[in-house]
DNA sequence: ACCAGCAGTCTCATATAGTGAAACCAAATT
DNA sequence: AATTTGGTTTCACTATATGAGACTGCTGGT
């Protein structure tokens, strides 16, 4: 059992599969087919559709069956509520972000990572408030904004290697960071200035300035993140909101530091 | 396999048992340890710990060494994002919704049913304009809310008499149906006057009217309500709101109808 | 310091549950 | 009528989950 291959991708057993095949539905974001997902799918047809069967029946999944097609089920909403009341940020978060959503009036996100991707978890927004999970449950890439570079160079090193692995560097834009050295090169540099900038990396005339929020090991727990365009504002004239930001991510970590559960 | 006890709850296998300790789990609405989520589980010790162990790996669960802790995971907030989305009600009620909270200046409440219970998947406030996952993803009782009998009384038989079972008729309020005979007698009612109350049966001085959203077969795909508060309304003014909540209903389900994924 | 007791982790023989090639079926397609 | 495609079911095989119990290491009591 010691020198076994490398456990790249060690997915356990049979559970494990069968979330691979609910995150593989979930990742076409329409309405898809057994033989689609059989497709995409490491797994042998009959397992494959075991597994759907499974899932539908727990309700992790929801089958149509006049249309033949499955997608992601009721009751991982259910769930979710719970892991976001529940998770250590986003909850604790709230305030401190309505204020700084008052009193900047600008796009504000707040972010955490999964798996080597950034994952929304709470959005304010000058004009239209709040986007419920149209907004929140988000991924985007890490390589390329602003949260996700603030994230990246604020990880354990080991972490951080597994997370840069899982890049793409697909190229959105001119300005996307095109491979890792050039990433790396970066983060040092974010490492050390306490903040990242998207530079129209992701899409072209979009900007934005962001920031880690720390624990108490200099380990980013999640991040924040002022959004613009190229018409309202420059790089340079975003960088002055950075310290309001960076206030408010203190704010949070502190906050989240004497968090306590009611018992 | 033919004459086998009554399949009450047909667990499917090591999948189905691990979703079971996923939904313990954030039926805690707190960190939990290890031996609560044991005394609480019908499964041996190192089955639950080995299940555990699994679900951490996945990221389904979140395992905080310092509190020796766990709580739902991130990933089910990415999952819920998806699902969410998908879901064939939620994403297309929502422009609906945003006419008839402008209309009415009234709390609304966009609800599902997800075994037997009231699965809340949008909301609109008069004041405090929307509450991200805090409001979104939340349950309640089918029994006792507007929605939630709406939902029941549009219900084909078959699944309806599953939710019935599932329903505790914890006695909320004094004005709470206390049992299935009187619960069944309302529902009959609701489903010739097209309409529920919720007369605080839920909560002392919160009433509200809610109507079902039919698919062709005049069977409900969810539920829409217009919640307010003894001191602002009497039943009879919030009964005014109806037709206006009819009208919305259908709207919403005349666009479920032509809804078709983009291929 | 010592012991008792509990919470959490690990082991291993056993049996159950998952596997997947292949057969099968039904509906489209030629 | 014959063939292909998409989906479902079977079944012998074995990998995997099981769970009683042993083990470890705290914690708190004396």
């Amino acid at each position: 059992m010691e020198n076994s291959t490398i456990q790249i991708n060690a997915s356990d057993g049979t559970v494990g599969k069968a979330l691979v095949m609910l995150d593989l539905v979930a990742s076409f974001e329409r309405p898809v087919r057994f033989s689609e997902i059989l497709s995409k799918s490491a797994y042998p047809k009959a397992t494959v559709y075991r597994l759907l069967q499974t899932l539908s029946n727990q309700s992790m999944l929801d089958y149509n069956a006049q249309t033949a097609t499955y997608i992601p089920g009721i009751r991982l909403v259910r769930l979710a509520h719970s892991a976001w009341r529940q998770s250590a940020l986003a909850p604790i978060a709230r305030p401190i972000l309505d204020d700084l959503a008052d009193a900047l009036g600008e796009t504000l996100h707040l972010a955490q990572m999964d798996d080597g991707h950034v994952l929304y978890v709470d959005k304010r927004n000058a004009e239209k408030p709040v986007e419920m999970f149209s907004s929140a449950g988000k991924t985007g890439p890490g390589y390329c904004t602003g949260v996700g570079k603030a994230l990246l160079a604020f990880m354990p090193e080991k972490e951080q290697a597994r997370a840069l692995m899982r890049q793409s560097f697909h190229k959105y834009t001119a300005a996307t960071l095109a491979d890792l050295p050039a990433l790396k090169a970066e983060l040092l540099e974010i490492a050390s200035i306490g903040m990242a900038f998207d530079r129209e990396e992701h899409e072209p005339g979009i900007i934005c300035v962001a920031v880690p929020i720390l624990n108490g090991l200099n380990r980013a727990i999640g991040a924040l993140s002022l959004t613009s365009t190229t018409s309202h504002h420059s790089l340079s004239s975003i960088e002055r909101f950075a310290p309001k930001l960076q206030e408010a991510a203190r704010k949070i970590s502190d906050a989240a530091k004497n968090w306590q559960f009611p018992t």
